[in-house]
DNA sequence: TCACGGAATATTTTT
DNA sequence: TATTCCGTGA
């Protein structure tokens, strides 16, 4: 063990070879004390490796762990960085205060509530529930003039959201972005004052307000601010390419006291600003914070030579960023080839082939993925993989939690700690038959009226619609309610309440049983409701690659298809990205808008650098384009017209 | 009021 | 693929 070998070099006073194990740039950034650090990491530079080395370098140096702040976008990659600090060093690194924005929103907000004039109970809306919240606000809002053309509860959520994020008025992001609505931004504004209404009402916060609230007790309450910042000497954050301007001015207000922050991103890799994401934050951080100190990793460790030629040349051509160079010592590998295919079904044909070729030279399955702009470009290939029998997984498509089933089951036990929560009740009263939103809403109302809770369900008298689901609903809440049960039981009772309108609802309700019980096994680790509540709202169990939730074909080897999006971070042996059309990505949307067209291009730099040894692009050579009522016959252009040796071109 | 069927349609989505 | 929207009839 290395480790040994250190300790027995009596002069070092460190356990960890850090100069042993990390290069130069580094280990610069690993033993940066004091001061604010900007470090640029670009694409396989060994940015994980940074940050956990440098959680384990404080904690050797005696730093308090709990004194640490590790911030990031996923819980994931919380626990990863802090399972791999622990590996280094020792379980000292698990107390790191660490998680992802929210979560750390949400336990200040847990405490402080009643500074911001809220409760602590208050219950956290998923996007999903966001999204019905505002669909219901949408229905309710009668006076909508051109039927078609209002806006979906989908799309409503988005520019609410955006304009939060943003720190915009609700016109202003209606006449940038969506511009042809502008005719109903009265409506839309007053749909948006309800949300906010009943949100209050009900005590829902949403994602958004998560971090809006946390921002503002920062903001007010200067003897919080204090208490919360004097606690964290030093401050971590990665990804910083993707916060929003409302998560910067968190970090600024919470480093007042200490000053130690150290922010970790590539500007280059800067995908999310269509969610509120600004990379201006990655580019003004030295200027937010004086004297910031900037080190760049520049060596990558994943990909062959001539995929960062290619990965260097496209990123050349954006406008804004801090000028990187990504170069590696690995010899050899073959250059990336464009394809050009006669149709869908022949670049699909082609992903194919490659595939079974890769697999007879025993590339893994699991090391090799197919990219693409946005999730409905694989349909093709998905069948076509079905018919070979490849087994393969898509990434970012499906959530656990927010599928329907999951959803219904939750409604019943969130009222069971919100009885008001107006929501969850409404979904409850739609399973059943014969119930619709009329009777729903009365049904809600006549409880609500009474202000007794949940009990008041039961002296509730339904005329119309299905006698015989209401009284099932309320023997399921009185055994509920009378007996002292766990949060697995309670769990359960639901279930067996749930069980045969699942079977009623979906055709392929053994699948989601099966769902049903994991969630069983995860209520089972919880003693109280409100905790396993906030958990699933917040760090949902993610059904990300390797970790299928039906864990019988959980490591089977399977061909990943994922998002360009949804890939970031990750790597394969073998990278194809499809649909590399002009029109499609970049995105027929994005081409007038010269920032999104940055945005683009970054994420046509992401999908480049994913690859450690082969890439592929292929496009469809010609491409009828219905919305636009135009032909798509030229590969991307940030690809097209490369000179040779840095794309080789080949048609089928 | 509710349920059902058919048709259209599709950015991207860490929390 | 899968979700959503709208119209129709009970």
């Amino acid at each position: 063990m290395q480790q040994e070998q250190q300790i027995s070099h009596s002069r070092c006073p460190f356990r960890i070879a850090y100069s042993k194990e990390l290069n130069r740039s580094q280990l610069d950034a690993v033993t940066f004390k004091e001061g604010s650090l900007l470090v640029i990491a670009g694409a396989g530079s060994g940015k994980t490796r940074t940050l956990t080395y440098r959680v384990a370098r404080l904690v050797e140096e005696g730093v308090s762990p709990r004194a640490i702040l590790l911030l990031t976008f996923t819980r994931k990659s919380a626990q990863e960085m802090l399972r791999r600090a622990t590996d280094l060093l020792d379980n000292r690194c698990e107390k790191v205060s660490g998680g992802t924005f929210h979560s750390f929103a949400n336990a200040n907000l847990r405490k402080y509530a009643a500074k911001i004039g809220f409760k602590s109970d208050f219950t956290i809306l998923d996007r999903v529930d966001m999204e019905n919240l505002i669909g219901m606000l949408r229905k309710n809002t009668r006076d909508l003039p051109e039927h078609h053309l209002f806006p979906k509860k989908q799309t409503l959520a988005q520019i609410i959201s955006k304009s939060v994020n943003k720190g915009l008025p609700i016109d202003e992001i209606i006449y940038d972005e969506y511009p042809h609505f502008s005719p109903n931004s009265a409506q839309i504004k007053k749909i948006h004052e309800e949300y906010v209404r009943q949100k209050r009402e009900h005590h829902f916060l949403d994602y958004d307000d998560l971090l809006v609230y946390l921002k503002q007790l920062l903001h007010d309450q200067p003897e919080i601010r204090q208490r919360i910042s004097s606690a964290y000497q030093f401050i971590m954050v990665d990804e910083y390419q993707d916060t929003n301007p409302v998560q910067a001015e968190i970090l600024y207000l919470l480093s007042n006291i200490n000053e130690n922050i150290m922010v970790v991103g590539d500007d280059s890799q800067s995908i999310y600003a269509f969610r509120g994401a600004s990379f201006k934050n990655i580019m003004e951080f030295p200027r937010v914070f004086p004297n910031t100190k900037i080190i760049r990793l520049e060596k990558n460790y994943r990909s062959v030579q001539p995929i960062l030629n290619l990965a260097n040349v496209i990123i050349e051509q954006a406008a804004n960023k801090y000028k990187k160079n990504l170069f590696t010592t690995r010899r050899g590998g073959t250059k990336p080839v464009l394809i050009t295919a006669e149709s869908e079904h022949a670049q699909s044909r082609f992903v194919i082939e490659k595939i079974q070729d890769l697999s007879e030279k025993e590339i893994p399955l699991g090391q090799i993925a197919v990219l693409f702009r946005a999730s409905f470009h694989s349909f093709d290939l998905e069948i076509e993989l079905a018919k070979e029998e490849i087994p393969f997984i898509k990434v970012g498509g499906f959530k656990f939690m927010e599928s329907a089933h999951i959803k219904d089951v939750l409604a019943h036990l969130k009222v069971i700690s919100n009885p008001y929560d107006w929501l969850s009740w409404h979904r409850i009263f739609l399973l059943l038959d014969k119930i619709g939103i009329k009777t729903a809403q009365n049904i809600f109302s006549a409880l609500y009226e009474k202000r007794t809770g949940i009990v008041g369900l039961f002296t509730v008298n339904i005329k119309t619609g299905n006698p015989d689901g209401f009284n099932r609903l309320k023997e399921l809440f009185s055994m509920i309610e009378s007996g002292h049960m766990s949060v697995v039981e309670m769990g359960e009772a639901v279930f067996n309440y749930y069980w045969p309108i699942l079977k009623e609802k979906y055709d392929d309700h053994p699948k989601r049983s099966r769902d049903l019980e994991q969630l069983l096994t995860i209520m089972d680790r919880y003693r109280t409701l409100e905790k396993f509540l906030t958990d699933m709202a917040l760090e949902p169990p993610s059904s990300s690659i390797n970790n299928s939730l039906s864990s019988y074909d959980g490591d089977l080897d399977r061909l990943v298809l994922s998002t360009v999006h949804s890939a970031k971070g990750l790597e394969w042996h073998t990278v194809f990205v499809i649909w590399t059309l002009d029109g499609r990505f970049p995105s027929l949307r994005s081409i007038n808008k010269e920032e999104e067209l940055e945005e683009e291009m970054r994420l046509m730099y992401v999908a480049t650098t994913r690859a450690k040894e082969n890439l592929y692009f292929t496009y469809p050579e010609e491409i009828y384009d219905r919305s636009s009522r135009t032909i798509l016959n030229r590969p991307s252009r940030f690809l097209d017209g490369l000179p040779g040796d840095i794309l080789q071109k080949s048609y089928l």
